[in-house]
DNA sequence: GTGAAAGCGCTAACAA
DNA sequence: TTGTTAGCGCTTTCAC
């Protein structure tokens, strides 16, 4: 069993009161009393019990980040920042997964075992606009992503529609004008989906250039394999494209492969841009032409207001809404300049 | 405030112990009491606090997970499958980056944040055999991984000898002889890149392949930007080869995008393998040919193992070695049968 | 400068 | 079947 105060007091011939001073580092205790204590400690090997600080303090000193999956590159980058930010805070990260699942999110928000935490960032997938009040929990709360606006809780995301509008505007720029988009949802208004394409027809607009749905590959889902299929859908359509805008990374390398087994050369042919910026975008064949949309930044951001909330866990201040900067980087896939077509 | 056991207690005029007995599914509660008590329930709202359970139980419910960093997809994909296989358990899990440095891990290992938790699976990077001793810790310890053998704790990991070993197997199956290593790390005997590249040459000498060194490409970090320096570096001694083995899966993805900017052929005139069978090397062009080392399982099992430990926390069965199957994943990058060169 | 004692919210032995 | 009560290990008033 392990030590406890009472056992370093005794061996130490002190009150635990004095025990529990020289720990937390309270000044006025006697020098002398002080080593005796030290000795003391180390002799048993003593460590506090911190789960019985923790039931004292209310508090825990870990936070909780929720999160799809941790197998999609975007999430984990986004954790292990998460982590790293939380660390430098000393604060240590519970990780859940909701696959997405709207009823896993809502049933998350609600669930004890959160209970071992001081508060959440969470980041939804499957919940929309109408599931706004799920969020109204009674613990501190960061939301991450584009699912839900205007909710009852702090929001850290990224320009979406203007990101989304820089990539375009890049292709268009190269001289490209008929640019494919793959991973639209239908209907879709908020939303990754919804936003990013909203700023590409905003893009589209300005340029005088139509919007043409025939170019459009719909997929709900984000994964390298939807990209691929949607890609192989628009090739079988016969449709005519001289770019292509994947509205994540993993969308916009599926269709790449795609593309180049197709025998269409990127970016010669079809220029692809993508977004998100995985470090898998630096190293594929050729190096993806993506939107880096501030994760660090907004895993940072994240981390700290949480603690601020958690901090002020009193204080009312209204919901504040982050916006992350963004910056196109660009590789091979999608150059500056306009490349001839041979 | 959060209600507690006593608002529940007073407002439905029973004793926290018949709120308690409702709470914890006891079975001798009459109905009608136990219904009064789950309406004062709800509505107060209340939820079990569970550091003060925890306190009580001298148990958290939570695992700690500490691998080197999650942006490492190899690293996410296994902690996606320890979460998973943690929540069907009903545990819950905090993940800690240690950045494959030793001294982080080692500070981990005797850390107090690792108080709020029952027992960790551990993945270190940075320590080596000669830290064992290390792993001699007070709370229950599952080790992952081959940097320590024979260690004072429960010890999941893969069979890279026979895995290494069944992956050239396959390349000299398929008719090549010039097999080129990237990966390799100097003087290591044991560590993934020790035993893999032992496996590697136990296949070339049953095969009665002399091994040359100037085709084994050294890298200590395994990244893709390391896998593309080793083969550039190997392009550029001007060695001849027909084959690589990438001593994990970025490796042998960042070589083989160097060897197609370099107008080598894949599989054509180089054959691919790499380790590990990420999510990724489905969709590489070509897709990658690798073992496939049964990662799900070691997660799972790592799990288990640890709330084995954890249950049975007295008893002292000694640690267990527990090594998971591995497969070949045969896919384009080196097809079974042999490719003539055109 | 140090000690005594209350209590954080819960569980479980024991009583009734 | 339900109530009383003693802690789990710690922090923290309040005395001394």
């Amino acid at each position: 069993m392990a030590a406890t105060l009472h056992d370093v007091a005794r061996l130490a011939g002190v009150s635990i009161k004095t025990v529990s001073n020289v720990i937390n580092d309270y000044p006025h205790v006697r020098p002398e009393t002080r080593e005796r204590v030290e000795r003391a400690i180390g002799e048993l090997g003593y460590t506090p019990n911190l789960t019985a600080r923790n039931l004292r303090s209310g508090r825990t000193g870990a936070i909780a980040l929720a999160i799809p999956d941790l197998s999609l590159s975007y999430f984990a980058e986004l954790a292990a920042a998460v982590i790293a930010a939380a660390e430098d805070a000393g604060a240590v990260v519970l990780v859940e997964q909701t696959d997405g699942d709207r009823d896993r999110e809502i049933e998350l928000l609600k669930s004890q075992r959160l209970k071992l935490t001081d508060g959440l960032i969470f980041s939804p997938l499957g919940m929309s606009q109408e599931d706004v009040a799920f969020l109204d929990v009674p613990y501190p709360l960061v939301v991450l992503g584009e699912r839900i606006f205007d909710g009852p809780a702090d929001h850290v995301t990224m320009r979406n529609i203007e990101a989304a509008r820089a990539a375009t505007e890049h292709l268009i720029a190269a001289g490209r004008r008929r640019i494919a988009v793959i991973g639209a949802h239908e209907g879709e208004v908020i939303g990754s989906a919804g936003l990013r394409l909203r700023g590409y027809r905003e893009a589209l607009a300005a340029a005088g250039i139509p919007f043409d749905a025939d170019i459009v590959g719909f997929t709900t889902l984000w994964h390298r394999a939807n990209g691929a299929t949607a890609m192989r859908e628009l090739l079988a359509r016969g449709v005519e494209f001289d770019a292509v805008f994947g509205l994540n990374d993993t969308l916009a390398l599926g269709a790449m492969r795609v593309l180049q087994e197709a025998g269409r050369r990127v970016p010669d042919d079809v220029a692809v841009i993508g977004f998100d910026d995985l470090d898998e975008a630096r190293y594929s064949i050729p190096s993806l032409t993506t939107v880096h949309p501030g994760q660090d930044w907004i895993a940072r951001t994240a981390v700290t207001t949480l603690l601020e909330r958690i901090a002020g866990a009193g204080e009312a201040t209204p919901p504040r809404l982050l916006l992350a900067d963004y910056r196109i980087e660009v590789r091979e896939s999608a150059p500056a300049v306009e490349i001839s077509a041979a």
